[in-house]
DNA sequence: CCTTGATGCTGAATTCTGTTCGGCAATATC
DNA sequence: GATATTGCCGAACAGAATTCAGCATCAAGG
């Protein structure tokens, strides 16, 4: 959620209760581990890394490694996941433009067991939040309406 | 970066600076647009979506359209972006279980110009972090040793 | 070299927020 | 009906955010 710079005061006149309240609610989210850190987002371009690509890679075998591992080193790289299907990993990664890119993905093909990679270099984000509060229960039936 | 839950006489000891030095540099970073907005992390299975998966749609033509667009509603997509390469867009999505994904990718397949999606189930997670302030300049010309 | 202006820092002061705690109400259990 | 639990509120206190005057450094102009 994106009220973590607010006050508690705040936040609770928007949900009908005081700070205290708010604040006992959020430190149980905290100490249930819905509520993980408080970050400040950035802005990729205004801190060097415009170019944004996810990254695919294969590997033989099981990809793990501790030398795949230490990929999380480069500030480039921000988010690293296994994935079932035709690739191994995906990577999120953030670079200062295709040579940077190339630099990083150097970094990949040097570890042993990284057979291929695939690149999709983002060219523009329609979209980019963090994980939110709400669940989609009733599915509809049809496709949303254009409005 | 996060220390955004710290408070700007921590940040100074950590900098050099007092607090109301960090507060005016924030600020200024604030209105350059590095720093964007505050926000609470929340843990993705514990709000009740613990399934990850990366979603590359392939469209007809160009892809976004404003129907694609309305799949933004959906709480359960955070992410999408075009993409450069043999797929249209990506979209990163987190969902209640494998029917929820379901139905989130029905909603997909009936906006006109969606002709294929692939669907990467994410099995782990090595590293979920945001934007990272810091740039790599001197890439190392041989990969990092293994400790 | 001196003067002026701009920039950014510090310390003090003020204002605001975070946090604790006692009291109270509602609900559940025995 | 009594007791325990849970969660909220208001008051109070501690800590942090924010403002501001003063000062130091640096750059530019005369």
């Amino acid at each position: 959620m994106e009220d973590a710079g607010s006050s508690y005061a705040r936040i609770g006149e928007k949900v009908g209760l005081s700070a205290p309240a708010v604040f006992e609610r959020v430190k149980r989210l905290r100490h249930a581990g819905v509520i993980g850190s408080i970050i400040a987002r950035l802005d990729g371009e205004a801190t060097g890394k415009p170019l944004l690509a996810f990254v695919h890679v294969d590997t033989t075998g099981w990809g793990k490694s501790e030398r795949l591992m230490r990929m999380r080193e480069f500030p480039e790289v921000e988010e690293m996941h296994s994935v079932a299907g035709d690739t191994g990993m995906i990577l999120k990664v953030r670079t200062q433009g295709p040579q940077a890119l190339e630099h990083l993905l150097s970094q990949l093909y040097v570890i042993p067991g990284v057979t291929a990679s695939r690149s999709y270099v983002v060219l523009s984000t329609y979209l980019d939040r963090p994980v939110q509060a709400d669940v989609t229960l009733d599915w509809p039936e049809h496709p949303l309406p254009v409005e």
